[in-house]
Parts: structure tokens; sequence; C-alpha cells
DNA sequence: TTCGTTGTTTCACGAATAACGAACATAAGA
DNA sequence: TCTTATGTTCGTTATTCGTGAAACAACGAA
């Protein structure tokens, strides 16, 4: 598909992950991928077009947030819960707990 | 000094406080504040220009993470901790527990 | 090889953000 | 009252962000 970046989370600045975790759609990703489960990209149904999901993707990508799968013309798409985990601890945890956090409510298309 | 918005944090979106948080000069300022401790607006050694300052103190006061109070031509700040915690429990503590997070230096001028 | 599916990249654009200096507002103090 | 100290607001500039349409790339299937 492309070349894509999963950085080292080690690196990663909190700064960065707080900024790709503020916006509403990237927020609702997360939350949605934070079952653990492995979604497949055409699977998310987001409220805003295609290019604008790739590109959103894509910052929680560079941002260490999320690890991106290739299989053939799809691709799966997780979280990475340990690494964060790791990085930043009880981060995650206390941002998915909290409710009415302004965050898109990003489903999943029936087929 | 003007007219000061302090939310109630009920109401306060996460995206909201994310975004506060993901500058460097803001998170610095938080992990100044963290303490505990009540600044005086120019103690604060910001790497920026008063009026961008200012514009960064406003922005942690209507996310409603900080608190201004003003006392003759002077104005205090301080962390709304308790409120932070009540809303996003465990948030800040994550935060500012994270080494290498990309704040900027906050200090406090000596006199 | 041609076609359809699946994402990505490339513009283009308006809105928001960050920054600075200059002008302003307000309260204390001389 | 005049002056000083302390922040804030305004005007401007440059950059980044969020968005969609359209063109593109890669792969599997017919």
């Amino acid at each position: 598909m492309s070349k894509q970046v999963h950085p080292d989370l080690g690196a990663t600045q909190l700064t960065t992950v707080l900024a790709a975790l503020s916006n509403p759609v990237r927020l609702g990703i997360v939350r949605l991928l934070s079952d653990g489960s492995e979604r497949q990209w055409g699977e998310l149904d987001a409220p805003v077009a295609p290019s604008t999901l790739s590109k959103h993707l894509q910052v929680l990508r560079s941002a260490g947030l999320t690890r991106t799968r290739d299989e053939g013309t799809r691709c799966y798409v997780h979280l990475r819960r340990e690494d964060i985990d790791n990085r930043f601890p009880g981060l995650l945890d206390s941002v998915l707990s909290t409710a009415g956090s302004g965050a898109a409510d990003i489903g999943v298309k029936r087929p």
C-alpha cells in the first residue's frame, strides 16, 4: 500500500501522542480499537471522506498509536496497546475510561 | 485584568483538554504548577513573548485546567488538580509521570 | 491482460494555531 | 494626578490542520 512508518514509542513525545488523541475522529478510532480487535480499513465507519480517514490513520500510525498490516489490497489496523502502556503508563486507561470524551462515534460497517 | 472564564469541568470534553496539553509550553506550565503551588504570572519564565504566554494561559484556563486569581495588578495561577482528577481520573497523573514528554522547560524567574 | 477493489497521495481551500510587537487597560504607588 | 508595573488585546504573518474531490498505485480475480 505504502511505505508505512511505525516508530519506536520510546522516542515518541507525549505532546505528539496527546495531539493525535485530541481529534474526535482519531479518538473515536482509538476507542473502537481499544478492545484489542484488529479492524480492516474499509470496515471503519467514520463520518469523513476516505482520503481524510486515511490521513487520520496516518497520524495515529506516526504517533505510534496504531500499527497497520497489509494483506493484498486490504489493510488491517490495531492499537499498539502494550507499547503505549509501556511508554505512557496509565494514559490510555484514563483516556478510554472517560465518558463524554468528545470522540466521534466510529462504527463498523456491516457487510 | 479581564473577564476570565473558568468553566465547569463537568462539561469539558476530553479532546479539549488533550489539545490544551499537546503544546510544549502549556504542558511545561502544567508541569511547573503540578506541585500545587500558586505562581504569579510574571514569575513564569517561558521562552515566548508575554502576549503569547498570555494566550497559552488563556487556553489552559478555558480548557478548565488552571484557575487565575487577580490581586491588584498581579495575577496568580494554579492547577485545578482536584477538579481535573474528578473529571478525568488518572489522566494528569499519567501525563505528569511521563519523562521526555516534549514539554518546554518552564522555570521561575529569580528576583 | 484487463478490470474491479482497496487505500493512498495530491491538490486546493478555509479555519485554526502560534508567534511577535505595539497599543491598550487597570490598579498601585509616588 | 502622573507614573509604573502587570497583563491583555489587536493586528499581522506564517504555519499547520481538517476536509473533500480527483487522480493514482497495488493487488487479486476474471
